[in-house]
DNA sequence: ACAATGTCGACTGAATTAGTCGTGAATACC
DNA sequence: GGTATTCACGACTAATTCAGTCGACATTGT
Protein backbone atom coordinates (compact mmCIF):
# COMPACT_ATOMS: atom_id res chain seq x y z
CA UNK A 1 0.00 0.00 0.00
CA UNK A 2 2.79 2.45 0.20
CA UNK A 3 4.16 4.75 -2.48
CA UNK A 4 7.31 4.10 -3.82
CA UNK A 5 10.23 5.95 -4.05
CA UNK A 6 10.05 6.77 -6.62
CA UNK A 7 6.51 8.97 -5.97
CA UNK A 8 8.64 10.36 -2.90
CA UNK A 9 11.84 11.26 -4.45
CA UNK A 10 9.99 12.58 -7.46
CA UNK A 11 8.12 14.65 -5.11
CA UNK A 12 10.92 15.97 -3.29
CA UNK A 13 12.96 17.07 -6.41
CA UNK A 14 10.54 18.50 -7.82
CA UNK A 15 10.09 20.79 -4.46
CA UNK A 16 13.21 21.32 -4.84
CA UNK A 17 13.12 22.96 -8.17
CA UNK A 18 10.13 24.66 -7.10
CA UNK A 19 12.01 26.71 -4.48
CA UNK A 20 14.61 27.82 -6.72
CA UNK A 21 11.57 28.82 -9.61
CA UNK A 22 13.18 31.92 -11.44
CA UNK A 23 16.38 31.45 -10.40
CA UNK A 24 17.66 29.47 -13.56
CA UNK A 25 18.65 25.33 -14.02
CA UNK A 26 19.22 23.28 -11.06
CA UNK A 27 21.64 20.59 -11.05
CA UNK A 28 21.01 17.05 -10.80
CA UNK A 29 23.65 16.75 -8.37
CA UNK A 30 22.27 19.43 -6.25
CA UNK A 31 19.09 18.11 -5.87
CA UNK A 32 20.46 14.86 -5.09
CA UNK A 33 22.16 15.82 -1.99
CA UNK A 34 19.74 18.16 -0.77
CA UNK A 35 17.23 15.81 -1.05
CA UNK A 36 18.78 12.46 -0.20
CA UNK A 37 18.09 10.70 -3.38
CA UNK A 38 20.78 8.19 -5.21
CA UNK A 39 21.68 11.22 -7.88
CA UNK A 40 21.91 8.42 -10.93
CA UNK A 41 18.49 7.61 -9.66
CA UNK A 42 17.40 10.51 -10.19
CA UNK A 43 18.72 10.41 -13.24
CA UNK A 44 15.49 8.24 -14.47
CA UNK A 45 13.16 10.38 -12.21
CA UNK A 46 13.51 13.36 -13.96
CA UNK A 47 14.09 11.44 -17.23
CA UNK A 48 10.41 10.47 -16.64
CA UNK A 49 9.15 13.74 -15.40
CA UNK A 50 10.86 15.37 -18.80
CA UNK A 51 8.57 13.22 -21.22
CA UNK A 52 5.89 13.70 -18.94
CA UNK A 53 6.59 17.51 -19.46
CA UNK A 54 6.61 18.75 -16.25
CA UNK A 55 10.39 19.52 -16.25
CA UNK A 56 13.00 21.36 -18.97
CA UNK A 57 16.26 20.45 -18.73
CA UNK A 58 19.62 21.92 -20.83
CA UNK A 59 23.28 20.73 -21.12
CA UNK A 60 26.27 21.98 -20.52
CA UNK A 61 28.51 23.75 -18.33
CA UNK A 62 25.49 26.12 -15.68
CA UNK A 63 23.60 23.25 -17.24
CA UNK A 64 20.01 21.59 -15.25
CA UNK A 65 16.57 21.07 -14.64
CA UNK A 66 13.87 23.62 -14.40
CA UNK A 67 10.08 23.73 -14.23
CA UNK A 68 8.77 23.05 -17.56
CA UNK A 69 5.51 25.76 -16.53
CA UNK A 70 4.57 27.27 -13.35
CA UNK A 71 4.52 25.53 -9.99
CA UNK A 72 1.18 26.89 -9.81
CA UNK A 73 -0.17 25.06 -12.32
CA UNK A 74 1.23 21.69 -10.88
CA UNK A 75 -0.73 19.41 -9.15
CA UNK A 76 0.02 16.72 -6.84
CA UNK A 77 -2.14 14.34 -8.57
CA UNK A 78 -0.86 14.56 -12.17
CA UNK A 79 2.46 14.79 -10.53
CA UNK A 80 2.45 11.19 -8.84
CA UNK A 81 0.24 9.44 -11.62
CA UNK A 82 3.32 10.68 -14.63
CA UNK A 83 6.01 9.45 -11.58
CA UNK A 84 3.65 6.08 -10.29
CA UNK A 85 1.54 5.07 -12.78
CA UNK A 86 -2.13 4.90 -11.62
CA UNK A 87 -2.69 5.29 -7.36
CA UNK A 88 -5.71 3.16 -7.73
CA UNK A 89 -6.09 0.52 -4.77
CA UNK A 90 -7.71 -1.81 -6.64
CA UNK A 91 -7.24 -2.56 -10.07
CA UNK A 92 -10.93 -3.12 -10.44
CA UNK A 93 -10.62 0.70 -10.08
CA UNK A 94 -9.07 1.42 -13.05
CA UNK A 95 -10.50 -1.22 -15.42
CA UNK A 96 -14.26 -0.87 -14.40
CA UNK A 97 -15.02 -3.88 -16.53
CA UNK A 98 -18.19 -5.12 -15.47
CA UNK A 99 -18.37 -8.66 -14.20
CA UNK A 100 -15.26 -8.90 -11.47
CA UNK A 101 -17.81 -6.92 -8.99
CA UNK A 102 -19.95 -9.65 -8.13
CA UNK A 103 -17.01 -11.63 -7.05
CA UNK A 104 -16.17 -9.09 -4.27
CA UNK A 105 -18.45 -6.59 -3.69
CA UNK A 106 -16.09 -4.11 -1.94
CA UNK A 107 -15.24 -1.79 -4.77
CA UNK A 108 -17.55 0.87 -3.70
CA UNK A 109 -15.78 1.60 -0.13
CA UNK A 110 -12.59 1.98 -2.05
CA UNK A 111 -14.16 3.94 -5.25
CA UNK A 112 -14.71 6.19 -2.53
CA UNK A 113 -11.68 6.55 -0.72
CA UNK A 114 -9.98 6.92 -3.95
CA UNK A 115 -12.32 9.82 -5.46
CA UNK A 116 -11.49 11.57 -1.98
CA UNK A 117 -7.80 11.09 -2.42
CA UNK A 118 -7.75 12.26 -5.77
CA UNK A 119 -9.07 15.24 -5.11
CA UNK A 120 -6.99 15.95 -2.29
CA UNK A 121 -4.22 15.83 -4.13
CA UNK A 122 -5.50 17.57 -7.03
CA UNK A 123 -5.91 20.67 -4.97
CA UNK A 124 -2.84 21.04 -3.74
CA UNK A 125 -0.27 22.40 -6.20
CA UNK A 126 3.80 22.27 -6.22
CA UNK A 127 3.45 26.39 -5.46
CA UNK A 128 1.66 25.17 -2.53
CA UNK A 129 4.22 22.63 -0.88
CA UNK A 130 7.07 24.79 -1.70
CA UNK A 131 5.61 27.51 0.09
CA UNK A 132 4.40 24.92 3.13
CA UNK A 133 8.03 23.98 3.21
CA UNK A 134 9.56 27.44 3.54
CA UNK A 135 6.61 27.78 6.41
CA UNK A 136 8.06 24.82 8.54
CA UNK A 137 11.71 25.81 8.14
CA UNK A 138 10.95 29.59 9.38
CA UNK A 139 9.10 27.70 12.57
CA UNK A 140 11.60 25.43 12.50
CA UNK A 141 14.20 28.33 12.77
CA UNK A 142 12.18 29.89 15.55
CA UNK A 143 11.73 26.35 17.52
CA UNK A 144 15.83 26.15 17.71
CA UNK A 145 16.10 29.97 18.87
CA UNK A 146 14.19 29.65 22.01
CA UNK B 1 0.05 1.98 -4.29
CA UNK B 2 -2.38 -1.73 -4.71
CA UNK B 3 -3.72 -3.59 -2.46
CA UNK B 4 -2.02 -6.66 -2.29
CA UNK B 5 -4.06 -10.04 -3.02
CA UNK B 6 -3.72 -10.91 0.71
CA UNK B 7 -5.95 -7.96 1.35
CA UNK B 8 -8.46 -8.13 -1.81
CA UNK B 9 -8.91 -11.89 -1.18
CA UNK B 10 -9.04 -11.57 2.86
CA UNK B 11 -12.07 -9.43 2.71
CA UNK B 12 -13.71 -11.71 -0.40
CA UNK B 13 -13.32 -14.53 2.39
CA UNK B 14 -14.73 -12.69 5.19
CA UNK B 15 -17.59 -11.74 3.48
CA UNK B 16 -18.04 -14.93 2.48
CA UNK B 17 -18.18 -16.14 6.35
CA UNK B 18 -20.10 -12.89 7.06
CA UNK B 19 -23.04 -14.64 4.04
CA UNK B 20 -23.12 -17.67 6.22
CA UNK B 21 -22.96 -16.55 9.83
CA UNK B 22 -25.03 -18.40 12.53
CA UNK B 23 -24.94 -21.77 9.35
CA UNK B 24 -22.18 -23.90 11.08
CA UNK B 25 -18.44 -24.26 10.16
CA UNK B 26 -17.70 -23.02 5.89
CA UNK B 27 -14.83 -24.94 4.47
CA UNK B 28 -12.17 -23.78 3.23
CA UNK B 29 -12.45 -25.50 -0.64
CA UNK B 30 -15.73 -23.97 -0.69
CA UNK B 31 -14.92 -20.35 -0.18
CA UNK B 32 -11.80 -20.77 -2.20
CA UNK B 33 -14.00 -22.26 -5.07
CA UNK B 34 -16.87 -19.93 -4.65
CA UNK B 35 -14.45 -16.82 -4.40
CA UNK B 36 -11.66 -17.54 -6.64
CA UNK B 37 -9.01 -17.82 -4.44
CA UNK B 38 -5.89 -20.45 -4.69
CA UNK B 39 -7.10 -22.86 -1.87
CA UNK B 40 -3.62 -23.15 -0.58
CA UNK B 41 -2.89 -19.47 0.11
CA UNK B 42 -6.64 -19.02 1.37
CA UNK B 43 -4.86 -21.09 4.03
CA UNK B 44 -2.58 -18.73 4.53
CA UNK B 45 -5.22 -16.22 5.20
CA UNK B 46 -7.36 -17.61 6.89
CA UNK B 47 -4.55 -18.52 9.83
CA UNK B 48 -3.53 -15.02 9.74
CA UNK B 49 -7.21 -13.95 10.50
CA UNK B 50 -7.40 -16.78 12.93
CA UNK B 51 -4.90 -15.51 14.79
CA UNK B 52 -5.82 -12.17 14.36
CA UNK B 53 -9.21 -13.01 16.19
CA UNK B 54 -11.29 -12.72 13.51
CA UNK B 55 -12.26 -16.30 12.32
CA UNK B 56 -12.84 -19.42 14.56
CA UNK B 57 -11.71 -22.79 12.74
CA UNK B 58 -13.07 -26.67 13.66
CA UNK B 59 -10.99 -29.25 12.55
CA UNK B 60 -12.65 -33.03 11.52
CA UNK B 61 -15.04 -34.12 9.11
CA UNK B 62 -18.04 -31.19 9.05
CA UNK B 63 -15.45 -28.89 10.20
CA UNK B 64 -14.28 -25.25 8.64
CA UNK B 65 -14.13 -22.19 9.18
CA UNK B 66 -16.46 -19.18 11.08
CA UNK B 67 -16.97 -15.75 12.13
CA UNK B 68 -15.68 -15.12 15.93
CA UNK B 69 -17.74 -12.55 16.74
CA UNK B 70 -20.98 -10.70 14.86
CA UNK B 71 -19.98 -9.20 11.38
CA UNK B 72 -21.25 -6.22 12.85
CA UNK B 73 -18.18 -5.85 15.14
CA UNK B 74 -15.77 -6.51 12.34
CA UNK B 75 -14.81 -3.39 10.63
CA UNK B 76 -12.70 -3.16 7.36
CA UNK B 77 -10.18 -1.00 9.07
CA UNK B 78 -9.07 -3.51 11.26
CA UNK B 79 -9.73 -6.48 8.73
CA UNK B 80 -7.30 -4.82 6.52
CA UNK B 81 -4.81 -3.89 8.72
CA UNK B 82 -4.82 -7.40 9.93
CA UNK B 83 -3.85 -8.81 6.62
CA UNK B 84 -2.13 -6.27 5.16
CA UNK B 85 -0.35 -4.40 8.01
CA UNK B 86 -0.09 -0.70 7.68
CA UNK B 87 -2.12 0.86 5.19
CA UNK B 88 -0.35 4.11 5.26
CA UNK B 89 0.77 5.34 1.92
CA UNK B 90 4.10 6.58 3.56
CA UNK B 91 6.18 5.18 6.22
CA UNK B 92 6.59 8.75 7.82
CA UNK B 93 3.27 8.67 8.42
CA UNK B 94 3.55 5.26 11.37
CA UNK B 95 6.77 5.88 12.32
CA UNK B 96 6.45 9.63 13.03
CA UNK B 97 9.97 10.48 14.07
CA UNK B 98 11.11 14.20 13.66
CA UNK B 99 13.78 14.80 11.56
CA UNK B 100 12.20 13.53 8.20
CA UNK B 101 9.75 16.41 7.64
CA UNK B 102 12.32 18.95 6.49
CA UNK B 103 13.70 16.50 3.78
CA UNK B 104 10.16 16.25 2.17
CA UNK B 105 7.54 18.44 2.99
CA UNK B 106 4.67 16.39 1.67
CA UNK B 107 3.81 14.73 4.97
CA UNK B 108 0.91 16.55 5.48
CA UNK B 109 -1.03 15.99 2.13
CA UNK B 110 -0.72 12.31 2.99
CA UNK B 111 -1.79 12.52 6.46
CA UNK B 112 -5.16 13.91 5.41
CA UNK B 113 -5.95 11.11 3.35
CA UNK B 114 -4.49 8.61 5.63
CA UNK B 115 -6.84 9.94 8.16
CA UNK B 116 -9.90 10.27 6.11
CA UNK B 117 -9.25 6.63 4.52
CA UNK B 118 -8.78 5.14 7.84
CA UNK B 119 -12.15 7.15 9.07
CA UNK B 120 -14.10 5.39 6.18
CA UNK B 121 -12.92 2.00 6.24
CA UNK B 122 -13.77 2.05 9.93
CA UNK B 123 -17.21 3.05 9.04
CA UNK B 124 -18.07 -0.31 6.80
CA UNK B 125 -18.49 -3.25 8.84
CA UNK B 126 -18.41 -6.25 7.86
CA UNK B 127 -22.24 -6.50 8.07
CA UNK B 128 -22.50 -3.64 5.73
CA UNK B 129 -20.40 -4.97 3.23
CA UNK B 130 -22.27 -9.00 2.92
CA UNK B 131 -25.58 -6.98 2.80
CA UNK B 132 -23.91 -4.75 -0.03
CA UNK B 133 -23.61 -7.79 -1.84
CA UNK B 134 -26.82 -9.15 -1.42
CA UNK B 135 -28.23 -6.18 -2.58
CA UNK B 136 -26.29 -6.06 -5.56
CA UNK B 137 -26.73 -9.75 -6.60
CA UNK B 138 -30.64 -9.22 -5.80
CA UNK B 139 -30.49 -5.88 -8.64
CA UNK B 140 -28.75 -8.21 -10.64
CA UNK B 141 -31.50 -10.72 -10.64
CA UNK B 142 -33.80 -8.00 -11.57
CA UNK B 143 -31.56 -7.08 -14.78
CA UNK B 144 -31.28 -10.16 -16.04
CA UNK B 145 -35.03 -10.60 -16.24
CA UNK B 146 -35.30 -7.74 -18.44
C1' DA C 1 -9.50 -47.26 12.17
C1' DC C 2 -10.20 -43.97 8.84
C1' DA C 3 -11.61 -40.16 6.32
C1' DA C 4 -12.34 -35.30 6.45
C1' DT C 5 -10.70 -31.27 7.67
C1' DG C 6 -7.69 -27.62 9.51
C1' DT C 7 -2.40 -26.18 10.97
C1' DC C 8 2.07 -24.96 10.21
C1' DG C 9 6.36 -24.02 8.24
C1' DA C 10 9.75 -24.61 4.54
C1' DC C 11 10.38 -23.83 0.05
C1' DT C 12 9.99 -21.74 -4.73
C1' DG C 13 9.07 -18.87 -8.74
C1' DA C 14 7.73 -14.54 -10.53
C1' DA C 15 7.40 -9.79 -10.38
C1' DT C 16 8.58 -5.39 -8.87
C1' DT C 17 11.58 -2.08 -6.94
C1' DA C 18 15.56 0.28 -6.48
C1' DG C 19 19.12 1.07 -7.99
C1' DT C 20 24.29 1.15 -10.81
C1' DC C 21 27.11 1.91 -14.75
C1' DG C 22 28.90 3.01 -19.15
C1' DT C 23 28.68 5.28 -23.28
C1' DG C 24 27.23 9.11 -25.84
C1' DA C 25 25.43 13.87 -26.89
C1' DA C 26 24.89 18.93 -26.25
C1' DT C 27 26.84 23.16 -24.88
C1' DA C 28 29.70 26.86 -22.84
C1' DC C 29 34.04 28.60 -22.63
C1' DC C 30 38.79 29.23 -23.87
C1' DG D 1 39.04 23.05 -32.16
C1' DG D 2 39.62 21.21 -27.57
C1' DT D 3 38.03 20.46 -23.19
C1' DA D 4 35.28 20.45 -19.16
C1' DT D 5 30.58 20.23 -17.61
C1' DT D 6 26.30 18.58 -17.58
C1' DC D 7 22.32 15.93 -19.17
C1' DA D 8 20.38 11.42 -21.95
C1' DC D 9 19.55 6.82 -22.46
C1' DG D 10 19.64 2.04 -22.12
C1' DA D 11 21.61 -2.28 -20.37
C1' DC D 12 22.43 -4.56 -16.47
C1' DT D 13 22.03 -6.19 -11.46
C1' DA D 14 20.76 -6.71 -6.65
C1' DA D 15 17.37 -6.83 -3.25
C1' DT D 16 12.91 -7.30 -1.78
C1' DT D 17 8.25 -8.51 -1.81
C1' DC D 18 4.41 -11.13 -3.53
C1' DA D 19 2.03 -15.06 -4.55
C1' DG D 20 1.72 -19.43 -4.19
C1' DT D 21 2.94 -24.69 -3.59
C1' DC D 22 3.85 -28.62 -0.92
C1' DG D 23 4.35 -32.00 2.58
C1' DA D 24 4.10 -33.62 7.16
C1' DC D 25 1.16 -33.28 11.05
C1' DA D 26 -2.88 -32.51 14.32
C1' DT D 27 -7.79 -32.97 15.44
C1' DT D 28 -12.24 -34.85 15.31
C1' DG D 29 -16.66 -37.18 13.68
C1' DT D 30 -18.38 -41.71 12.32
S1 LIG E 1 -12.27 -7.48 -7.40
FE1 LIG E 1 -12.93 -5.33 -7.36
S2 LIG E 1 -12.56 -4.91 -5.24
FE2 LIG E 1 -11.86 -7.00 -5.27
S1 LIG F 1 9.78 11.50 3.95
FE1 LIG F 1 7.82 11.85 4.91
S2 LIG F 1 6.63 12.23 3.12
FE2 LIG F 1 8.55 11.86 2.13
Amino acid sequence: MLLSTKGDYGVRAMIDLAKHEGEGPVQRAEIAKRRQIPESYLDHLLAQLRRAGFVRSVRGPGGGHLLAKPAEEICLLHLLEALEGSLAPLQCLDNHEPGSEAICGQEWVWQEIYDDMRRKLAAVSLAALAEHEREHERTAVVNYSI
